[in-house]
RNA sequence: AGAGAGGUGGCAGAGUGGUCGAAUGCGACGGUUUCGAAAACCGUUAUACCGGCAACGGUAUCGGGGGUUCGAAUCCCCCCUUCUCUACCA
């Protein structure tokens, strides 16, 4: 969430973020804020005077009555009585404000980064660049939801059967190249430098909270009401709360650390057009990285990180574009997110399969992730993370884009991986 | 899952109702000493919020939450967690 300080003297920067980000209500609910945390102050000054003054008396009467002075003692203890009301009263009250500060806080979006385009959606995204050139395909041409059946790859029929829709069982050659990918993209995040980390995919609400899943997303986690915990829609959310309420020593940063992992998302109320095959998934895998840098170093990491996908996907050969997402486009967290999308052939359309995103203080400050600068003083660390990758619309890209007619074939890259060269 | 024992500052480890944010040791940092270093000695050594330009002052925090009390690390209740044994499992 945003920070306090940051809205109480920079608020006409934040008004302006939250337009930018065309966040509804934000002027009305930064005043109410405001409002809040003026009487915030207020009830703390005057709790902490009460209490100070009850400590001193709570002194004095244990001295009277090591001296045996009993009288002396009860006489103390009207006074405590008058101020244990106020300071209960003031702390219940306390406790209220700072809770419904809170709760404004949380609804409110992160502030989006001067680079941002204006823009309300998907199509006032900026075009950054375009990579690699779209293959022509024959007049037989397939998409991957009629491929994957030809050569008995991923089944959907089988995956209803045991789960339900949108939980596929890859098969055969389909689950090799799973297993393909998913070593290629750790070996790549290994070789620049990020630490490999198998978290847990189920997470306590703390953690939901960290990092904005929730109260923000609740509806689109899955949810185990028995223990209390959430299956992870991303690996982000486990591998950064790793940092929560930490104060990481200078000579540790920046963090640098991937994971791979199922993911899971109940994608409630965006099923319809275009979700065919594996275009849209409830559990999909997805490699991630994520960085913790210092406030001046996080846009160069961004940088790297973005170099990082592409350069995946070049590996893969896969024609790719890079957007630069509009303020009304981005994520409720994102400072400045990086979309990469790749091209599907045969649907003819390009499809996300990656986002990379600077969160600047925003999860930090809710996460208490922090480091000493110089001068002893602690401060928010920024937190930055990327998908790298996930698997299945890389799948479904592979298997439109390569396809022939004896087979799919692979790109050179994953042969040694998958231990074949061609499907089928 | 059942029984028992624990969870104290960066670490180790005292403290079982009254100046305890907390002894002591180690580590770290600064200083004295030294050509330099080690050793020795002296000092500093948590986080957050509130007030203050600041110096500084106040409040809270001894796993988390609630309670008893004028006063809680210390007593009571609930939860989390670690270890040992038993049960079970991969």
């Amino acid at each position: 969430m945003l920070q306090i300080s940051v809205l109480r003297d920079q608020t006409d920067l934040v008004l302006a973020g939250l337009a930018k980000k065309h966040y509804p209500t934000g002027p009305a609910d930064v005043a109410a804020i405001l409002d809040l945390d003026q009487r915030r102050r207020q009830l703390q000054t005057s709790h902490d005077a009460a209490q100070a003054e009850a400590n001193e008396l709570a002194r004095q009467i244990g001295g009277l009555m090591k001296t045996g002075d009993k009288a002396g003692a009860e006489a103390l203890k009207a006074r405590t009585a008058e101020l244990k009301q106020h300071t209960q009263a003031a702390a219940a009250e306390l406790a209220q404000v700072e809770e419904g500060q809170k709760q404004l806080l949380f609804k409110l979006p992160n502030l989006p980064h001067a680079s941002v385009p204006e823009g309300r959606a998907a199509a006032d995204n900026e075009v950054v660049r375009e990579h690699g050139t779209k293959p022509t395909l024959g007049s037989d041409t397939q998409p991957h939801w009629e491929l994957i059946k030809k050569y008995d790859i991923i089944d959907f029929e089988l995956g209803n059967k045991i789960t339900g829709a949108g939980f596929p069982v890859y098969k055969n050659q389909g689950a090799r190249l799973q297993r393909a990918l998913i070593n290629f993209f750790l070996d790549q995040a290994r070789q620049a430098g990020y630490t490999e980390m198998q978290p847990p995919i189920l997470v306590n609400e703390a953690s939901g909270y960290g990092t904005g899943q929730l109260p923000d997303k609740d509806g689109q986690m899955y949810h185990d009401a028995k223990d209390n915990l959430y299956l992870i829609p991303t690996a982000e959310v486990p591998l950064t709360n790793i940092y929560r309420d930490e104060i990481i020593p200078l000579d540790k940063l920046p963090i640098r650390i991937t994971g791979h992992t199922p993911c899971f998302r109940r994608e409630a109320g965006s099923w319809g057009a275009d979700v065919r095959g594996l275009n849209r998934l409830h559990q999909f895998d997805k490699i991630e990285i994520v960085q913790i840098t210092e406030p001046e170093r996080s846009y160069d990491a961004l940088e790297a990180m973005l170099a990082h996908v592409e350069s995946l996907l070049q590996q893969l050969n896969l024609p790719y574009r890079v957007l630069r997402l509009c303020g009304g486009d981005m994520s409720f967290t994102s400072a400045l997110t990086y979309d990469l999308e790749v091209w599907s052939a045969a649907q003819g359309r390009w499809l996300e399969v990656s986002s990379v995103s600077n969160f600047e203080t925003y999860q930090a400050n809710r996460l208490k992730c922090r480091y000493r600068a110089e001068g002893g003083k602690t401060q928010l660390l920024h937190t930055l993370n990327g998908s790298a990758l996930a698997l299945p619309r890389i799948v479904a890209a592979l298997l439109e884009n390569n396809q022939t007619s004896t087979g799919i074939e692979l790109p050179l890259v994953l042969h040694s991986y998958c231990g074949f060269e061609r499907i089928g």
